[in-house]
DNA sequence: CGAGCGATTGATCGCCATCAAAGTGGGTGG
DNA sequence: CCACCCACTTTGATGGCGATCAATCGCTCG
């Protein structure tokens, strides 16, 4: 087999990218570097794309990367052994991907929409936070808001009832989604039933079940299968509890 | 009201301590530091005590002081508006207190057994952290292991059974407990049942039966409420699913 | 037009919550 | 030292929420 050219032989590998005009300049970690500092920090990644459904990394798997999103939608998930699994999130355009000690990937990542991401190679990617010290106080506040969702997200499947749960995840599915002004409250839920249910520990009819109850109340509008209205927002937001 | 010697007027301000020959040296955030370094550090902090049941923080309040916990057990929990509670974890020694980026504690702790702790205004720690960078690094790793932990409960409350939550919690309990070689595995439970249940999203008279399932399946023994024996320890491991 | 996958809706089941009562153990005061 | 109390735990009986099983719908794509 012939030697050639890489980046056209990896679909993976996408051609080299500029920061600038980059769709989450302002979110990302990138967004506490200096100009200078990008154009060294952007040499050192690559981009990549997934297709729906594609994975990124599995689960135990050696962490050799760290990514940001630049755009769609990734499910993180973990298995236990006989197959069940729990969505432990969710990543949006402006999530870094890689907050671990570990040597090994915390979580299954996989494409929910077509996605585009960052690349870096996880030993340049420390050794220019060791050059870097701001960074390192920029990854430590990305930690540290993972940690107050997944506080909440204990909280929810620990104490709230199903149809609780469902109405925290659209109010939060809310504050990620595009709104236009003077138009109703919007949530763009890009996922299957099968990953709503799996992140909220329950199953797809009850989910499905439970939208059917918030919809006759009146209080959302379902706009095909992925998009929805708000309709009632203090009453979602009394149906969520908290 | 006569203003008077502080320290002694207030039971929470107990006298300034030294670092050499604190119990959790090696294990805590401190132990980054040159001595040094270690010494400005400890002039900047202060001992305190809690009572069991008392509280060191609430949900919610200000966040005015980070801590070390140096003897005893804590409660971490969150609270619904209806007083259904979720225990998101427990503080042992070693543990640090105050991985946050927002200016109020995002859980309410409460000593269960007596405590006690190494107690830093928040202001001067950052300022301290700021100075010396390689704790920040310390401050990272101590958010990732929180937030691995924190994941591995998500999978724990949304998907495993009443008996597999117990038997996860119970090994995880191990190893937070002091072992003898030669001896059974051994887990000290310091926390009430009502505690274990809302830290596994079950009630007690779950929690208390399905330890009662345990027991006549030989695997563990309780001596005392407090203290358990595990005696088949890949049965328990084989019962927690994962 | 038919295949196939995801979503919805309906009927029944089972795990764990709830309600109820008895047991245990540590602390206090007589 | 013992009787009593109170909080916590354990055990038992019943019920409900959400899981499971099953059938249908609806959309996309070949």
């Amino acid at each position: 087999m012939h030697i050639r050219n890489l980046a056209a032989a990896d679909p993976q590998l996408a051609d080299d990218h500029s920061c600038f005009g980059c769709p989450v300049r302002d979110l990302a970690i990138c967004n506490s570097l200096t100009q200078i500092e990008l154009a060294v920090f952007r040499d050192s990644g690559s981009k990549r794309r997934l297709q729906p459904g594609e994975p990124l990394c599995w689960e135990g798997d050696e962490a050799a990367y760290v990514y940001t999103v630049t755009r769609g939608t990734l499910r993180l998930s973990k298995l236990l052994s006989d197959g069940r699994r729990q969505v432990t999130g969710f990543a949006f355009p402006g999530d870094f991907l890689g907050v671990t000690m570990e040597d090994e990937h915390p979580f299954t990542a996989e494409a929910v929409s077509e996605v585009e991401l960052c690349q870096y190679r996880r030993s340049r990617f420390d050794a220019f936070v060791d050059s870097h010290p701001h960074i390192e106080r920029r990854l430590y506040s990305a930690a540290a808001s993972e940690l107050a969702a997944a506080r909440d997200q204990l909280v929810l499947l620990g104490r709230k009832t199903a149809a609780e749960r469902l109405a925290s995840f659209l109010l939060q599915m809310t504050r990620r989604s595009e709104q236009s002004p003077g138009k109703p409250l919007r949530a763009t839920l890009p996922m299957t039933r099968t990953d709503i249910a799996d992140y909220l520990g329950l199953r797809i009819e009850t989910v499905s079940r439970e939208l059917g109850m918030l919809k006759t109340s009146g209080l959302v509008r379902m706009v095909g299968v992925h998009e929805l209205w708000v309709l009632d927002r203090e009453g979602l937001e009394l149906r969520g509890a908290d």
